[in-house]
DNA sequence: TATTATTTTTAGACTTATCTAAATCGCTAA
DNA sequence: TTAGCGATTTAGATAAGTCTAAAAATAATA
């Protein structure tokens, strides 16, 4: 069994990203580039990252991601979104504040830990920036992600992302008691200006301008 | 400022407890079979760790932790036990499994986390196996610690602590809804068996006889 | 196509934490 | 008071991840 080093890890990420999930081809500059190091680390690195075949490597002309480097790199996805999930939602971090130190945290080796904080936090499906939590298996699922002033009127769904992420939409949103991973029902529209009224978990009703609306993206 | 690095953390910890909180000088010996390392390994670190004055070292004479030391030792101390907390209260580990895996979440470089952990965990005073956390001063609160046989009738605490902590008992106290942190009021005891009734949380009430009980350490 | 420019790799060095093997220190007992 | 033993330190090695400087390969251009 394959296991990487936390810097590998790392690499194998950045490298995924870099390569568009595994469609293009990547260059050490562009890794470099990612990682903020230098080209000549990265060669290194891309040397080790071939001999343990996550990513196919060809001297002076780059690599490939492979299928066992696609999965392990999906792991590391994995981990990173759920702790950021816990970061924002449990101990009330803000989104710029948590790639760090969720970073670090994906780190720490443990069979059961993302298992169990996983399911202590509901098997989110999105992180805080909307982006999705590939599955134990690797797999993620892709639904259709809708602005909120588009969805049908007695319509559930699940706010997943903002399109405008400022600190001061943020805050709003905040405020009225909306947030990345909440459960909504659109309770009313109103056609003449496009407002929408929702209800968040089940619990609380919101007004939202059709411009509020067209901004939070919603998983139907 | 003075920074370690995890192996110099994990040192100083292993040292604080050596030396009893710094009553004690501690030798080399000591250290390596602590740290399961070898002896030649740990005068080097000793000769680092001396360096940053977080001990007084004499080359073959040992050393003493320094103020300074315990200081950061308590910190190290702190972040353990509120990840312990952490994973028993809110992820379900067993008590014996969290060792590991706090180490590792307590090396995880942040200036809020800790903080933020603490206050979502509301400020616990004891780990899962009973021992206190040292506040961000340091400071650790030594409260007297009785079974909850021995607490008054009407009396008011906190549960802090098992001293039979088999899984069988454990089991038993989470089947009850009785968990290390839970707050307790003792609203009935019978003299005869010596069985107590409590209210956890001010919500369940639970009996219990004698014998659990007296397992029980409470902080009053 | 030949030369220049860019990219990438190699070589050698540094740091941290560990190890083994060998040297050295300090104490105790004859 | 010195020999010997146990404890401790030093010396030298390894592994991971990084760097700089220099060499080599590829790509671009005249």
């Amino acid at each position: 069994m394959i296991t990487l080093t936390s810097a590998e890890e790392n690499y194998l990420k950045a490298i995924y990203h870099l390569s568009d999930g595994g469609k293009k081809g990547v260059s050490t500059n562009d890794v470099s580039a990612e990682m903020k190091t230098k080209p000549a680390s990265v060669s290194d690195m891309l040397r080790k990252l071939g001999e343990k075949e996550v990513i196919e490597y060809r001297k002076y002309y780059g690599l490939h991601i492979t299928e066992e480097g696609k999965k392990m790199a999906l792991q590391t996805i994995r981990k990173h979104r759920i702790w950021e999930v816990f970061l924002v939602q449990k101990l009330k971090f803000s989104w710029d504040e948590v790639h760090e130190v969720a970073d670090a945290l994906s780190h720490v080796k443990s069979k059961s830990l993302i298992q169990r904080l996983d399911e202590y936090l509901g098997y989110p499906k999105f992180d805080p920036h909307g982006d999705p939590i590939p599955d134990e298996f690797g797999d993620v699922r892709v639904r259709p992600r809708l602005p909120l002033n588009e969805i049908e009127l007695g319509s559930t769904g699940q706010i997943v992302a903002v399109k405008d992420s400022s600190p001061a939409f943020l805050r709003y949103l905040d405020k009225v008691g909306a947030y990345i991973g909440a459960r909504i029902k659109v309770i009313d529209k109103t056609e003449f200006d496009g407002s929408v009224e929702i209800l968040v978990d089940n619990k609380k009703s919101i007004f939202m301008s059709k411009d509020v609306a067209g901004n939070i993206l919603v998983m139907v």
